[in-house]
DNA sequence: CCGTAAACGAGACGGTACGTCGAGTCTTTGA
DNA sequence: TCAAAGACTCGACGTACCGTCTCGTTTACGG
């Protein structure tokens, strides 16, 4: 439950807060994002898409992207409630990570996370307090189950002593993510391999 | 030299453009970038500032993040005229390679540079006709001097045969870009360093 | 007091409605006429002595000209709530026409009243829905004091019985106004005078 | 031949001057104005339709009121080559003029002539100049008919010795302008009628 | 008959205002 | 007492024309 960032003028009450304009709203920026896009969507086309004053909007959230946002957070929230337990460890750590990074490849080129993760990527991007929310609350989590991976590795004795798994997993998702953002190459699952094989090398023991 | 890309609906005169206004335009957008920021730059205040109507810019460019590449380009361009020789090439690759990570660790972290890097880079991101020219005009021909570097070392036996120097290039531009976009992490020499590091034994020969 | 003409898209709500910002576009409409002239005065002008959004304006009135008609009968109610108690009536007609006549050829003649009447009455030649409300409103409520007054003489026998009252003012009004707006000839005292001699001979009885 | 106002700087020459670009300007203005309107009639419109600079049309008039009054002056002009030989004089005055009314009526409801003529007559009314050409050229040679025909009835002892003919006719000019150009009430035969019945016992011998 | 100066077409330019959109704030009203 | 509704100020948008100013390109005259 996203709290408002801290000591504004008038902070409002949030127990007294209406959960179903919460709802509303986010189910409406999802849409109002998917269909006509993110620049084009307007906190007064959520509102009124979601029968909800402009106030109630400006109330709990200081912009467009933080709207967005927490509606991905809470979209994020219950899709991975479930699964999201930890990348697969078959042993063969070249395999899991073809699989793995195949799978973000498939993702990446689904124009339904293509488009609302590009946009708040490139809000973050300029502005530093959303991109650091955004980091903190959806990439972060999602990097440290490599950085688990790894170090399962590194202790396996396939990684090399003495590798900062921080650091190693940037080789992987680093390039695919150059690509996808800045559109230099298409995305492919040959390139994920490739990539793999590259990478692993460098933090394979000598 | 930015010719209009042709096809629009009554394309201006080109030979009959004015030189005068367009240098204004560009020094008038990138100083409003370096004060106030992209977000608050706006094409009506850059006409003001070069002292030039708003139909001249729209006349030649289609968007606000048009211009600034321009700006950008042609800035460049003036710097580029000189240098731009391609990378350092003493023999040690690692050498030559955290020497130029550093370079661009330093600059990445300069304001005058990140700004508005960053916020062309966004828009890109974003608008996929800007992102393909902004690419091909600013960032293509940067990636190309590492694939040639990385060629002369393959060539030198430095590198192992069979590995696509396009593809190892992002092994050490895309984390870079990753921790410079996302602001994962802070971007230090030590960091540029230990990236070659790694990457390096990866296209290393066996 | 002047409703919004209905059926319009998204008629906005009019008990919400800001008499401050109404009070405030009126003198400052009012003002600028008189400083610059109607065709150098705009809404953005308007708007901005105002200290009003552009916006406030277009909500509430369809153009330059409506707001200032507005203005004009805002002004003519504030001044009509005491007077306006008709033509004088002596018993002698003539006298009495000759009276009116000459005020009136006072007032066009002086030019606080002239360049904004003017501009307006141009406005509604070319603009019907315009015109149309300018004469439901200023004009018509003027002549309709003729009537009064020429009717009271017919039935004093001093107008030919059959006469019909609408018609025979506009051989008072109409002359003058014709001079007036076309500026084919001076308009004085003199002129007023012998008009009346000349069209009251036209009603007198026989 | 309209010869521009005099001592602009740099009076163009002119008899070098291209009688195509002036007749095309006329024909382009007389038709946008038919099918736009006045007011949506541009310079710039009308010079794409003549196939002519803009400045062509500024070299020579000073303003779009001024360019269609002269296109309207050549229209007339070739219309009143043949006839225009004066008012009818049957030696009944109250018929003749009745006759000419009726047809001035009978032009006034015709919207070819009204819509263009409106416009010029409120371009006049609120800018002295233009309506100082207008009077001067166009109203005044047919207000001349009626003081010729007048002064003859006059002379033939239809109208009374001492009446002004120049002031007789705005008896019959005024009114009929007045309702046509405020649009008080519709323009009929009968009331062309009606006012010379009123408008002639006045200027009648007693 | 030819060279030259003008008027010409075209249209880019600096401007001004347009009418619209949305941001973010403030006020009224009904549940 | 909150939230919907929405009017408000403000600022920028992108467009349309204004009137001025080059540009070559005709065109017609005067040598």
């Amino acid at each position: 439950m996203p709290e408002p960032q801290a000591a504004s003028p008038r902070t409002p009450d949030a127990t007294r807060r209406s959960e179903r304009s919460r709802r509303a709203i986010f189910d409406a920026a999802l849409a109002l994002v998917g269909e006509a896009g993110y620049a084009r969507t307007t906190i007064e086309g959520i509102a009124a898409r979601a029968g909800v004053g402009k106030q109630t909007i400006y109330r709990w959230w200081p912009s467009k992207a933080a709207v967005l946002l927490d509606a991905f957070l809470d979209l994020a929230g219950q899709a991975g409630e479930e699964g999201a337990g930890g990348l697969p460890d078959t042993g063969d750590l070249a395999a899991d990570l073809k699989l793995v990074l195949r799978a973000t490849v498939d993702e990446l080129n689904d124009p339904r996370f293509d488009v609302p993760t590009r946009a708040l990527t490139a809000e973050g991007v300029v502005d530093p307090d959303l991109g650091a929310r955004f980091v903190e609350r959806l990439l972060e989590p999602q990097l440290q189950l490599y950085v688990e991976r790894l170090t399962a590795a590194q202790e396996a004795g396939h990684v090399r002593p003495g590798v900062d798994p921080r650091i190693a997993l940037e080789l992987f998702v680093g390039p695919l993510t150059h690509r996808w953002l800045l559109r230099t190459r298409p995305l492919t699952h040959a390139y994920a391999d490739e990539l793999v094989e590259y990478a692993l090398h460098g933090i394979a023991p000598r």
